[in-house]
DNA sequence: TGCCAGGCCCTCTTTAGGGCCTT
């Protein structure tokens, strides 16, 4: 499979918001994206040794009870990691699903050298009339259909890829750019907002 | 057991503060 054509976007659950404080994932949900279409995907709970409290619960959906009989962490990242490979990566607000990998891996020892774009990131650059950028706004704001069942690692990281493909095909209809090389995208998603026309009709 | 983040980005900025995003 052509690396360069090729992009894993992935989602976590977690019992929190920081690894460093002993947050763990709960679930890990992934699409693989090649030559703008969704051609593989990855799904599964992982238990992370302890209880997860009552606001996770409800904020996603996933109980104790389903996560009694999961896998612990460790075989699903082990797992994870051969499905990642070397392909670049995109998650919606990536900062926050880098660090959880990172963690992951890390107690594994597993390392992956594609690099992170962040689809939060572009859409604040692509997508400036959204009312926010949310993933939910934004896969609203694209037009992309959706039962509305967020929060869930598989179903987010799927609407993730859809705008993330809806965000390239804008840059074709708006800039004429029918395919735009990864390094490029990144460093699109850190210029200033109000020069990203220029960037894109250089 | 319970504690709890951090990078981006704007502005009433840069010797700072606070909202946005992710769970």
């Amino acid at each position: 499979m052509s690396k360069a054509n090729t992009v894993v976007v992935l989602d976590f659950e977690t019992t929190g918001l920081s690894p460093t404080y002993g947050d763990r994932a709960i679930e890990i949900g992934a699409v693989l994206i090649e030559n703008g279409e969704i051609k593989d995907r990855f799904q599964e709970l992982m238990n992370p040794g302890r209880p997860i409290d009552g606001f996770i619960e409800s904020y996603t959906g996933i109980t104790n009870d389903m996560l009694k009989d999961a896998r612990p962490c460790k075989e699903v990242m082990s797992q994870f990691a051969g499905f990642i490979g070397d392909y670049n990566l995109v998650a919606h607000n990536a900062s926050f699903d880098k660090r959880f990998l990172d963690a992951e891996l890390k107690r594994v020892s597993k390392q992956y050298t594609g690099k992170f774009a962040c689809s939060m990131l572009l859409s604040r650059r692509l997508y400036q009339g959204a009312a926010d950028h949310k993933l939910a706004t934004l896969v609203r704001y694209a037009k992309i259909p959706s039962d509305g069942n967020f929060h869930r690692a598989l179903y987010d990281s799927e609407m993730t890829a859809k705008l993330w493909l809806s965000m390239l095909e804008h840059i074709n209809s708006h800039y004429g750019l029918p395919s735009i090389p990864f390094t490029l995208i990144q460093k699109l998603s850190k210029t200033p907002k109000h020069k990203v026309s220029q960037y894109l009709n250089r």
